[in-house]
DNA sequence: CGCTTCAGCATACGTAGCGTAGGTTCCGGC
DNA sequence: GCCGGAACCTACGCTACGTATGCTGAAGCG
């Protein structure tokens, strides 16, 4: 790890053109050959280090979420207050996401990529995992009302998955940042009291 | 329209196979000639109805919204508490969705068929729009604390999406509806004082 | 210093699947 | 009973993925 094995860097300048051209034309659009091309090599040299496209946009996503694991786990601290640590934690998130191609990328065109069902599905569940037990504390600490933890944390990462594509749309970082601030908020006891709707008719 | 122009059927039946056939396989490892097979056709048959694959897959989402925008225009009453009423029409949407295959092909697949940013684009927009103003009149109301009804709108439609495919996923719907429930009844000015959060370090 | 070896990469090919071109059938109108 | 066009079929081209095989240069070894 000290000395890059030669044919290594090749393999990472075959994975950032890929990303380049992922997040500017999407994951259909772009051909093996002109990831190859783009790299200054062939399609054998791209086939030699993966095993085929969607491997080379398996470890992209991979790739993704540890960016994402390091820089929220950096500044997340479990001690403080956790819903208030949660939106810090997705104004992070804002800032280390990249463009709204790479958003896009990581956000939509991962969930199509045939291969995902297998290997990239054990990142996402690893995070939704990180964000349920977050809230299973909170309901332990009584910070949180009683809600379904594993049900919550995918709804809120809905949110934040639609939140952050607005953002990099728009530039309307604070107006999106107030409504997931609000949307978090809601989770707490004090705030509202506990209210019940009539089911609709099935 | 009363009567059907003979191969109008055949037409309906090739939309209904690909339904059936995305929701149950994904959009990509679903051929056309499979499709056509499974209608009793060959492709010819498919082209002559549909220019290509997108165009079908675009269809069956312009469907899928329709039925969408039918089913809760049936039970929204805009006239009554605006945030009531848009937690009633997520479950309806919630029971006129279909199954979980149906859902992803609705919520995820149609989102990366290359063609939706021109034809398909025109319905989510219009279903954003839907919120959107739904959600401005409620501010003007008085009913909703001063949040940019854009963002909230599209962060929201995140949370409804994936709580949907929650429901269709595991079953448990009141604990989905609970959730979302409470995220719609943050945004009442009455619930929450207005609390700000120092941003994070850019 | 020459030979060997193998990782790293190139080249050529097979193949699946999309879309097209042109032909064929069958129904309705006159 | 002939004609026109809609509905559908058949055969083909093309793109792009993936594979099989060939080449090359650098490290190891005597």
């Amino acid at each position: 790890m000290a000395r890059v094995p030669r044919g290594q860097q090749t393999r990472d300048e075959i994975l950032a053109v890929a990303l380049r051209e992922f997040a500017a034309r999407g994951y259909q659009a772009v051909t093996v050959e002109e990831i190859a091309a783009a790299a200054g090599v062939t399609k054998g040299a791209v086939y030699h280090w993966f095993s085929d496209k969607d491997d080379l946009g398996r470890e992209l996503q991979h790739q993704l979420y540890d960016r994402m694991r390091a820089t929220t786990a950096a500044t997340f601290h479990p001690d403080g207050d956790l819903l208030t640590d949660m939106t810090r934690a997705f104004q992070v998130w804002l800032t280390t996401v990249g463009d709204l191609g790479e958003a896009r990328f990581f956000l939509r065109d991962a969930w199509v990529i045939p291969a995902l069902d297998e290997g990239g599905r054990a990142d996402h569940e690893a995070a939704v995992g990180l964000v349920r037990d977050v809230l299973s504390r909170a309901v332990d600490r009584g910070e949180l009302v009683e809600v379904d933890p594993e049900a919550a944390a995918r709804i809120l990462m809905g949110a934040w998955a639609e939140a952050t594509l607005y953002v990099l749309r728009t530039g309307r970082r604070s107006e999106a940042v107030a409504v997931i601030e609000r949307l978090v908020g809601a989770l707490r006891p004090t705030d509202t009291p506990v209210r019940t709707t009539q089911e609709a008719p099935a």
